[in-house]
DNA sequence: GTCTATAGAGCGATAGAC
DNA sequence: GTCTATCGCTCTATAGAC
């Protein structure tokens, strides 16, 4: 009857700590408070994983391997033909829309990338290696594949716009209240495909852009606009 | 000899805890470590500002006077001339160019800007009364310019396109080490007038980008594309 | 205005019974 | 595998001498 539950305790204390970790950061969540807000016992999460540290890391694992599968997979079937959105369009959405929700419904791609945030500015050093050892791969799949499809830009540049495209991403879905600030409660966070709709038609105007002029600044202080 | 340093020591704790704040988080830096850093005594923090979160709060009041009126003041310039970049650069510059560096140099202005960051993650609702109170002002005279250049846009898009903006720009400064290792070192994230000069190209072309098409969607779940 | 000392609370982690 | 009890540490904040 429970076969398909071998370590449960392990698997609520993985949810529930992701969630309260997006929400609340990672030092402001004790695992005293883990344990309790999952009914387990205050030294289950020292059983399952050892510390706290690790039981984060455990978090990214988990997460990380649906994301990228999904990822590569909608890579995969992106193609330049007739009818279909323009190209680079296509390799945006594959980037991006494993990130906003999975295909089983789970909202829990989004809540983890809030968590991805937070922790790369609380446990930098930390943050660096679980990104680079969970992500890298597959952004570079992305890199190359959006390099293909602007040629007109030199590889620097490339890179620059991923990642401005990198940091929208991560603010849209870390920060979805700063939007209804902004915008007196116009734009609902909390419509992901029109969020997304948004961010691939933003980037992708983005990414076509000529490479730009340093020489067309305006205000810069060696011309001595102003003062 | 020294009138011009009647709280020398406020001042040295608000410098030290600005950038102790910024590089290691809020509740990451320890009061003591504040103090301890700036050779004041350990209960010098207490005695100047009250608590550690007043501390946090000067911080801010002290930055955003000085970013909100050079913001302002680049606005003021902006003018659709022959012979100047488009209007819309203007624009971007104007509101970019402040938090990348102040005029005299002073880099805090980008460290600031990462801080604000980290603190929009461990304390989110402290951060939104801060963001609130010190810059949805300048924020909104920047949207309304925006609007104004970019006719072809509802006011719904301008304020998505200003968040990925926002999402950008913090990115950009708060994570320099991502870009590195994404592009091998092929980008230098210290070259902030490089970084600028993308971003503002980068940007403007989202916002002239035409309204977004959500049935232009390629792997929208509905539309059972894969699976 | 600067210092020492400490209160009072919460933390991660562990030992050892069951 | 689950529990209680607790160690050892760090934290913010404050009291009170100088």
């Amino acid at each position: 009857m429970n076969e398909s539950q071998p370590t449960a305790t392990a698997d609520r204390i993985l949810d529930v700590a992701e969630e309260m970790f997006a929400e609340q950061g990672y030092r402001g969540v004790s695992v005293r408070s883990i344990t309790l807000a999952c009914g387990a016992n205050i030294a289950a999460v020292h059983y399952h994983f050892g510390s706290k540290q690790v039981l984060l890391e455990e978090i990214f694992a988990r997460r990380s391997g649906a994301i990228n599968a999904a990822r590569l997979a909608l890579l995969a079937q992106c193609a330049d033909q007739p009818g279909r959105a323009p190209l680079l369009e296509q390799i945006l959405e594959a980037y991006l829309r494993p990130s906003f929700a999975q295909p089983s419904g789970d909202k829990g791609a989004k809540r983890f990338m809030r968590l991805r945030s937070v922790v790369a500015h609380e446990q930098a050093e930390l943050s660096k290696n679980l990104i680079a050892r969970h992500f890298n791969a597959t952004s570079h799949r992305f890199l190359e594949a959006i390099a293909a499809a602007t040629p007109h830009l030199a590889l620097e540049d490339v890179c620059w716009r991923f990642h401005f495209l990198l940091g929208a991403h991560y603010y849209t879905l870390s920060n979805p209240g700063r939007i209804q600030a902004l915008s007196g409660d116009q734009c609902d966070p909390a419509d992901l495909e029109a969020a997304l709709a948004e961010m691939i038609a933003f980037a992708a105007a983005g990414f076509r852009a000529l490479p730009c002029d340093r020489s067309q600044m305006s205000f810069a202080p060696s011309s001595a606009q102003s003062a």
